[in-house]
RNA sequence: GGCGGUAUCGUCUAGGGGACUAGGACGGAGCCCUCUCAAGGCUCAAACACGGGUUCGAAUCCCGUUACCGCUACCA
């Protein structure tokens, strides 16, 4: 069996990179790109690499990068081979631009910012569009050497031959863009610092990326990267540009729309599985009425085709619905480790204690989640449970115990047919309310609220029987008892 | 202004010339279940931006218009 990798015309493998700026923390586009990418290259088992672009010394920030990482790898979206900082690759960058200078495609560019400035300002004052009119490519040669002599600072900026540069998107189809439209660029500072495309260029080359898959407001930015592919002489990736996230009022999602960050959503009680599965549905579809989906099932499904042209706008709401979904789903085993360190951080428990009753405390916690959306849910309806004393809800004392003295006789006669009941299961319990119930003709009702009271201090809880069970013998006819010298 | 992109219920979307009286989901309204709250089940309201074509036939193809978004730097 001949080793596919081995023969010269073995299918390339894709190779993608997700390329955030450490400038703040993740936010959810990009986590939504970074997912795009990760199952696009977990699909066709291909690569999905992590590139770091710091190269904006005065935004970036290793605490960005770090925010990045773990943002990242709280959702399990794992990268491939050692992170690239594009700032280590400056000198590479600077190679490539010199390159294309001295390939021809480039020349040298001595008006400064300040004139160029004056000139756009110039030509937007008389209603005109500005774009660079290469005077400096008509220099004559000795005088450019004149000037390089002279120590003149310059930049290189890139000649945009005749023609059209075109491309067939993955998500749009067919783009062109008129060379015309395309003003000759800087790609090498004054300073000999490359610019943004050049250094992306340069990187994605150097990364051997085949598909470039980002946000759509970079489609602008693409013509003018295949052109610096060809001039380099590269072969030129594919691209794929993913729709915007708007705001729940149309805009592009910001800070003024509350939570954008992951890490908002990690500290809501968010599930990673759902806030992947959340961020995979907007802009991309599997086809049908498919919705909730695994990661491995997202990685089936996912392709190309089901990825949306249209910006989408971002709705916390569904993604609490979708959590809860995925609250209920997963495996118990899988999210208790997710919600203990949240009861403790709440002040509720500790570890250990949880740790030593295994069973119950997973009882709890599945009895508790089908009420949930959040794991931030299900510590704020634990506390009965878990603490020693409870606090009765005023609003719960005034609906269900109305009236004390009845209130506390018939929770006396509840705690004496829980006492009597010879075993404490869900089933022996119900049969021992209900007989009660039943001889004094009241609604069953009548006698589980103000009961749900006494035991939890609250009117909402999970089914009452569970409740007690859950509370064990001893605590709920204290709790009861409690109750009615409360009443008393 | 120039260039580019986009346009189906409030929102996410299915749809890719006839199967569309346009389907699903969130949210909303109501009903059922029921010890409360959830969950679940059922029902209802809710959309093809507009105008021209092409075609026997258009949500689907083409062209305009409009609206929105992005880019337009020696920012990234």
């Amino acid at each position: 069996m001949p080793d596919p990798s081995a023969t010269s015309d073995a299918p390339v493998r894709p190779r993608l990179r997700f390329a955030p700026s450490p400038t703040g923390y993740l936010h959810v586009g990009g986590a939504r790109t970074a997912l795009f990418n990760w199952l696009y290259a977990r699909h066709t088992g291909g690569q999905f690499l992590l590139r770091i672009e710091d190269t904006d010394r005065a935004r970036s920030t290793e605490a960005s990068t770090r925010a990045i990482f773990e943002g990242l790898q709280w959702l399990g979206l794992t990268w491939d081979e050692e992170v690239v900082y594009q700032g280590a690759n400056l000198e590479r960058h600077r190679r490539d631009g010199e390159r294309l200078l001295a390939a021809g495609a480039a020349y040298r560019c001595f008006c400064t910012p300040e004139e160029l400035d004056e000139r756009r300002a110039a030509a937007e004052a008389r209603r005109e569009t500005f774009r660079y009119d290469r005077r400096c490519d008509r220099l004559p040669v000795d005088d450019v050497e004149r000037r390089v002599a002279a120590g003149m600072p310059y930049a290189i900026r890139f000649r945009v031959p005749a023609g059209t540069i075109e491309w067939d998107d993955l998500v749009h189809g067919r783009i062109a863009f008129p060379n015309k439209d395309i003003e000759d660029f800087v790609v090498l500072r004054s300073d000999a610092t490359p610019v943004y495309n050049m250094a992306v260029v340069s990187d994605d080359i150097a990364m051997r990326v085949t598909l470039v898959m980002r946000g759509d407001d970079h489609i602008s930015n693409t013509p003018k990267q295949i052109l610096l592919y060809r001039a380099l002489g590269a072969d030129v990736p594919g691209f794929a540009h993913l729709p915007m996230i708007h705001g729940t009022d149309g805009k592009k999602l910001s800070k003024r729309h509350g939570a954008t960050a992951v890490a908002d959503y990690q500290g809501q009680g968010i599930l990673p599985t759902a806030m992947l599965n959340f961020l995979a549905l907007l802009g991309w579809s599997p086809g049908g009425d498919r919705e909730i989906m695994t990661l491995p099932e997202m990685v089936e499904l996912f392709g190309p085709g089901g990825l949306q042209r249209k910006a989408a706008v971002f709705d916390p709401q569904k993604l609490e619905w979708m959590n809860g979904q995925h609250l209920s789903m997963m495996p118990l085993g899988e999210l208790l480790p997710r919600v203990t360190p949240a009861l403790v951080r709440a002040g509720l428990t500790t570890a250990d204690a949880l740790a030593a009753q295994p069973e119950w405390y997973a009882a709890l916690v599945d009895l508790l989640r089908v009420r949930a959306r959040t794991i931030n849910d299900i510590v704020r309806q634990a506390e009965p449970y878990l603490c020693e004393t409870i606090t009765y809800d005023p609003e719960a004392v005034a609906k269900q115990w109305k009236d004390p003295a009845a209130s506390a006789a018939l929770l006396e006669a509840s705690r004496d047919a829980l006492a009597a009941s010879p075993s404490w299961t869900p089933e022996a319990l119900e049969s021992a309310l209900r007989a009660l119930a039943e001889s004094r003709a009241i609604a069953a009702g009548k006698l589980f609220q103000p009961l749900r009271v006494a035991l939890t201090g609250l009117t909402v809880s999970p089914g009452i029987f569970d409740v007690l069970v859950l509370l064990g013998r001893d605590r709920a006819l204290s709790r009861i008892d409690a109750a009615i010298r409360h009443l008393r």
